[in-house]
DNA sequence: TTCGCATTATTAGTTTTACTTATAATTATA
DNA sequence: TATAATTATAAGTAAAACTAATAATGCGAA
């Protein structure tokens, strides 16, 4: 059951392949030669058979050393991999960090993270399409890291720390009638203004719809939620949406109203998602300033929006 | 520039992680609870940073934590891999073994390796088509092992064992005129019996023919070396081949004649290949009885059949 | 709070392993 | 056959991994 190999002896013998001669290790590695001989003849005595074939000089790798060796030094990489992952020097820049963030959040917390987070590396790379802000992204390696709702993390190999939380709420134009309408009676009045089913957080919209039986007639259907918002401004409908989403778009929409949703509310839960591959410091000192730059600089903002909100929205508690 | 880290203790955490506290990790790999909190301890001190948040119970994993527990039990899972591939006990039979062999040597060779190494395996399955005999099949994990003149392992992360080596040489039919006649007047008297390009073997020669600046006539194309000598046989032109393709087809192809081919001898090679992760006994123990089987049984005949071959029929060196 | 329980940390001593120095043995080459 | 280069072996030392015993910590219950 316990394993016969350690990574010493495995270096001390890919080292002997790679200088040719056993003499020759021992001194890339600092040590005596009588070091590597004696522990190339215990890997040998573990494993029961001859790596090195020392009856002919310059000496040979025997099969067993051929096929070792491959696997060994193939291994030595992946630890030396490992090692990494964990000992960076933050205090070196990187020279290129990629960025995904879902668009409401690169449209407001975004530009404060970055500038906390801007000695970290020489250049950004900040996207934020749909596709850039999809788990998918990662996987490809077309970003480093990516702030996202995608909640598909856990079918892969990779961290996922939560950022923020925010409810979804029913956004209405403003009525000039005097008496306040519930959520319930503004959507039988009017149409729901959908969002394109191409994007998470339309998805997600439904989702919630369909469970709660409600079928609105949906007359129009927009893909982005600047659009989506500017046509409820205009008084042509409702929709579901967040605190960040409402925010962005505050410009194009003008004038809105903002009413909880009855019932266990719905939330969006944004995330910071890396490769486990990540350094350790790196990933944690993103997560921390992206905390800090929603709290500081958004979440004032929503409670003045709408102050029922209070307790609904902050940082979700970390998991691990 | 020394690696800090340790199998022995990444075994140790990623057993805390797994079996959820120290003392459970202790037990598991029969050690005292102070052993396994040493180990952790030590590797924190490494790696500078907490692996293992104590101030709560039960005890909880950091950031670093879990990103250094993916990367490590991934990393133990290789480490036995790599073991296994080294010893693997033989006395115990194989499930099943799945071979590719040319078709020439499944035909000569094959039944006596099979019946050689029959004890090593519960079930054989020898497969020769073409397909199964190129380098694709091995990478695509269908076979095993591989008996193959395709040279392409070299590209690939393979282990190759040369196993036999035969000159091509001309094939023609019996003339009934007494007096000899040299391979460069049979070449220019009548056609050549092409093989088909999409063998291995097919372009081999066509190679060998293109760099000989010779452009025979060719009216004739076959897939199969059984049809090329038949035709050959029937009077028909000739073509070249090699030792074992003309005994595999001597039943069909009735009688022969064989001549050298003048300038540097075209050999072609056989070797055994298979992935490095396979076990080594078992990979040479296959190519032993590789060796033996055709030296046995095939040798003899090939220089009853052309005794001018001797010297040019036999087993390569090895190149490790 | 205070106690008991479960877990982890620390200290001191022991065993095991990794390494060095010095010397002998092996192989290739002149 | 000597000699140059390499590897092996023996004996001793320093470092590490581990054990046993005990102290400290956090949690839940009275």
């Amino acid at each position: 059951m316990k394993s016969w190999m350690n990574l010493r002896s495995v270096e001390i013998f890919v080292a002997a392949v790679e200088e040719d001669t056993m003499s020759r290790a021992a001194e890339r590695l600092g040590l005596t030669q009588s070091a590597v001989s004696q522990a190339i003849a215990a890997l040998e005595r573990a494993m029961g058979g001859q790596l090195i074939d020392r009856a002919v000089r310059p000496a040979k790798l025997t099969l067993l050393g051929t096929t070792f060796y491959k696997g060994a030094s193939d291994l030595l990489g992946r630890v030396r991999e490992l090692e990494q992952s964990v000992d960076l020097d933050l205090n070196k820049l990187l020279p290129l960090l990629r960025i995904g963030m879902v668009d409401s959040f690169a449209a407001t917390v975004g530009p404060h993270l970055v500038k906390q987070l801007d000695t970290i590396a020489a250049q950004w790379s900040v996207m934020s399409g749909v596709n850039e802000t999809s788990i998918r992204a990662l996987m490809e390696r077309r970003v480093d890291f990516m702030i996202t709702s995608d909640n598909s993390h856990n079918q892969f190999d990779l961290i996922a720390i939560p950022i923020f939380e925010e409810p979804f709420f029913l956004v209405a134009p403003p009525t000039d009638a005097p008496e306040e309408k519930t959520a319930e009676e503004l959507m039988m009045d009017m149409p729901l203004i959908r969002y394109s089913r191409s994007s998470f957080f339309g998805r997600q919209v439904d989702a919630y719809l369909r469970e709660r039986a409600l079928a609105p007639q949906h007359r129009y259907e927009l893909d982005t939620s600047d659009a989506v918002l500017a046509m409820v401004s205009a008084g042509l409908g409702w929709t579901i949406a967040t605190p960040l989403v409402v925010l962005k778009s505050m410009q194009s929409a003008g004038n809105l109203r903002c009413y909880p949703l009855n019932g266990a509310p719905l939330k969006r839960k944004l995330w910071l998602v890396a490769q486990h591959t990540e350094n350790v410091d790196l990933i944690e000192r993103i997560a921390t300033a992206a905390r800090q730059a929603t709290i500081q600089h958004c979440v004032p903002r929503i409670l003045r929006l709408a102050p029922w909100m209070q307790g609904q929205v902050g940082i979700p508690d970390s998991p691990y």
